[in-house]
DNA sequence: CGTCCCCTTGAATGAAGTCAATACGCGTGG
DNA sequence: CCACGCGTATTGACTTCATTCAAGGGGACG
């Protein structure tokens, strides 16, 4: 069942099988299924169990006073988010689904005993974290720096990179399960604004976007428009963190990405 | 010398006096000073050290392929920032600093034997992480949603109460060494427009900013202004964190903070 | 006293937002 | 099978906020 969070979290940090079962047996703990605009987590609320997402997408947003609210992540499969949301006392923001998701609701207590009993997978979540601030930051970047069409194309540009590191991609192609409004409060643009932008992108035979699917016609070109650089999503090497010594591996493979340019 | 970062993570989680005296040790290590202007750490390079900031003002920013570049985060004194560098292979960003800074630099193999030495204090490093992370989403916000005078007085509002934090307010004053260039690099805005705001700011008697020093005249109306919530900034209680069992405290006296609306 | 950096202000331009009407796609129920 | 309804997508006309371009001013410092 957690085949994908073992496999995610090994892509950082090499794990044992012993430690793979101790995920295993987590997550097979409390499962719960969430629908499409369903909430997951309401901000202003104590975090009352750790969730790590086994599959679907889902995203964080801040909801404001005046009725706007912005998206300020996306999960997507693989992605594990706020294993470490019991340091702080309140949700600053809430995350709901945008697919149908499942979830593994871990108690406090599991984690924590998790955690000092695996070193390696603490090490692992240490990565994510960190990878998820740098995807943070760059989406500052994007809504600081870009103007609508560069926006959107570094979106795109970064989704589908995210993607095919887990191996969601089939070619040129991959899901979006996105709606122009959602692109929208992901980018810091009106419907409209999206609706012309990706009118243009497709006019221009840079990518066609139907059903829920998104293909790339043309990678560089949507890069070079994006200024896209998939530097700051740390891709692409297995052995970052600190030292480890020596243990058995888990045997899975370790994912080959391609997304280096 | 580094009783400000004591200070600062002691916020977080109790330190014990064993605790406190690792980190002064630590940091009279090797320290760097650095002018305003200067590049502490490059993007792109491989981070060599980690470096804890004790003194002074710096900033994250990310410079793009156009010319244009983004501030994505600001270090005001008492952030530590970057402990977690190693993880990462190469800075997906560079950091600057904006006044005069004091920084500590701890090679890895210390810092590695710092935190496993010390469970409370990687705890507190742990807290700083999320906090900076919820900063960062907030900042995301404010880009997105949020037009020039909002945008401006949002940045103005965090400044305030995070400086107000570590005791560096004094009434309804505090440094702000940005130029207006700089505010425009961190909130998206041209020079100019920065300008404009910033004159409607002091016709309308919201703020006075002179000599790098802003004053804010009216924080209820600057608050409404910026939507601004100081719910991210997880200010205001000092035990969170993971379970600790008791030892003896460090004796500093635990900040008060008055920020919570 | 001149230079550099930063701030200020006006006028023209432009990118994205707003408003509003229409069209499409898909599931439901008659 | 078709009509209806709802959410989503599309398109045009107009407006607005912020940018761009350009010129000038002030203060610090050598």
């Amino acid at each position: 069942m957690s085949i994908r969070l073992v496999r995610k979290l090994s892509q950082f940090t090499p794990l044992s099988n012993g430690d793979a079962q101790a995920l295993n047996r987590l997550s097979e703990a409390r499962l719960r299924l969430y629908q499409p605009r369903d909430t997951i987590m309401h901000e202003g609320e104590p975090p009352k169990v750790i969730n790590l997402y086994l599959d679907g997408w889902a995203y964080r947003h801040k909801d404001l006073a005046n009725g706007k609210r912005q998206i300020t992540s996306i999960f997507v499969p693989g992605d594990l988010c706020d294993v470490n949301v019991f340091v702080l006392d309140r949700m600053d923001h809430s995350v709901s689904a945008l697919t149908s998701v499942a979830v593994a609701e871990i108690s406090r207590s599991a984690f924590e005993q998790l955690i000092s009993e695996h070193p390696r997978i603490a090490q692992a979540l240490w990565w994510e974290t960190l990878v998820t601030a740098a995807i943070q930051r760059e989406w500052t970047t994007n809504l600081g720096q870009r103007d609508a069409a560069e926006r959107i194309s570094h979106l795109f540009c970064e989704l589908f990179v995210r993607l095919q590191s887990v191996g969601l991609t089939s070619g040129n192609s991959c899901p979006l399960p996105l709606s122009q409004a959602e692109i929208g409060e992901t980018t810091g643009l009106t419907i409209v604004s999206v609706n012309r932008v990706l009118q243009d992108f497709r006019r221009t035979k840079l990518i066609a976007l139907k059903r829920k699917t998104l293909t790339i016609l043309d990678f560089e070109a949507l890069k070079q428009r994006a200024m896209f650089n998939p530097n700051y999503l740390h891709l692409g090497r297995t052995d970052h963190a600190f030292s480890t010594e020596g243990e058995e591996s888990t045997g899975l493979p370790s994912q080959d990405e391609e997304t280096d340019d």
